[in-house]
DNA sequence: TCTTTCCATGTGATTGTATAACATTACAGC
DNA sequence: GCTGTAATGTTATACAATCACATGGAAAGA
């Protein structure tokens, strides 16, 4: 992956804008929280951690970076403890999974019914969430033409973010 | 995956529609010979293994069944051949990549200027090829409003193809 | 024609991603 | 306490992708 850690400009990138960062980690957590107790599901120790790692970092995370973070807070540090608590994330809309990266994000509008679309910039590796409605229903009438029947949707665009243009024009 | 290749109904699902097999494969071809030729770049003969490959079966393959198939012909048969070749397929627009199943596909629509978008059966693995210049433009319009500059898109839809769809009503 | 250069190909080794299969633990309900 | 179920832990392995380096052939220039 060209994911770099030395990469200063992508310690904060979320949604290409700055902001409050800490607030992110606590508000996502409770989010969730609030979910799980909705809709009775277990809002697990292994489960709440990867989220908050990924809460953290709002960026696209491997699964194996995730692993090495759980393995330092000593959870499980084998594959499949890594990929079930993104499985549940990801299947109970708390989390995405980034197809072009193989990477995980946290969700960026955890409480709204979502068809999000993600910007990937191919230089910092920071990732957008961007509603798309539109792309969606453009999608869906293409899909009832030929009798397909959609249950998920991808739209993944990449190119270079705001911040990366500038320094490529320089 | 969900592959089984005692899968008949898979055997021939273009587009979730039957045609004229042996055509694809003669036409897409003869296509991106001459595309190459008008563009200088050059088709040779591991380039144009692997575009037959995945004419022939029309379907999303894996890098290492296409590596086997190499193989079986002579060819190279350590990975980077493989994806070299399709490497060079997919940067020309002559094939497309299933970021989903991490697969490759031959492109239906060689000499369009395509934004693809792609639907994916999660039961017999079918994929059909579709354009959809709306969500295109409706990710264009998302990204210059964040000064995004996309260079590159994937749009993909998994759920079920017409065929899958009546086997699971019945 | 010869040579230089570039690109494509080939191979071995390695790293990263994901899942299969199975054993164990935690906990709710009886 | 027993039982059923869901979650967790562990081993091993399949599948995907890239790195590094050597070879060979076609095209461009001397």
């Amino acid at each position: 992956m060209t994911s770099d850690s030395s990469n200063i400009s992508a310690q904060s990138p979320v949604g290409f804008s700055r902001h409050d960062h800490t607030v992110c980690v606590t508000d996502g957590l409770l989010a969730a929280e609030a979910r799980c107790a909705d809709e009775g599901l277990r809002f697990t120790p292994v489960r709440r951690k990867v989220l908050e790692i990924l809460l953290q970092d709002h960026r696209a995370l491997g699964a194996y970076v995730i692993l090495d973070r759980l393995r330092a807070e000593g959870f499980g540090s084998q594959p499949p403890v890594a990929y079930r608590a993104l499985d549940f994330l990801v299947s109970h809309g708390l989390a995405h999974k980034i197809e072009r990266l193989n990477a995980f994000i946290a969700c960026a509008h955890p409480n709204v019914t979502h068809a999000p679309a993600f910007m990937i910039c191919r230089l910092c590796d920071s990732v957008a969430e961007a509603q798309s409605e539109t792309a969606r229903s453009a999608l869906d009438s293409a899909a009832k033409a030929t009798g397909f029947q959609i249950e998920r949707t991808a739209v993944e665009a990449e190119g270079l973010c705001p911040t990366c243009v500038e320094k490529t024009d320089a």
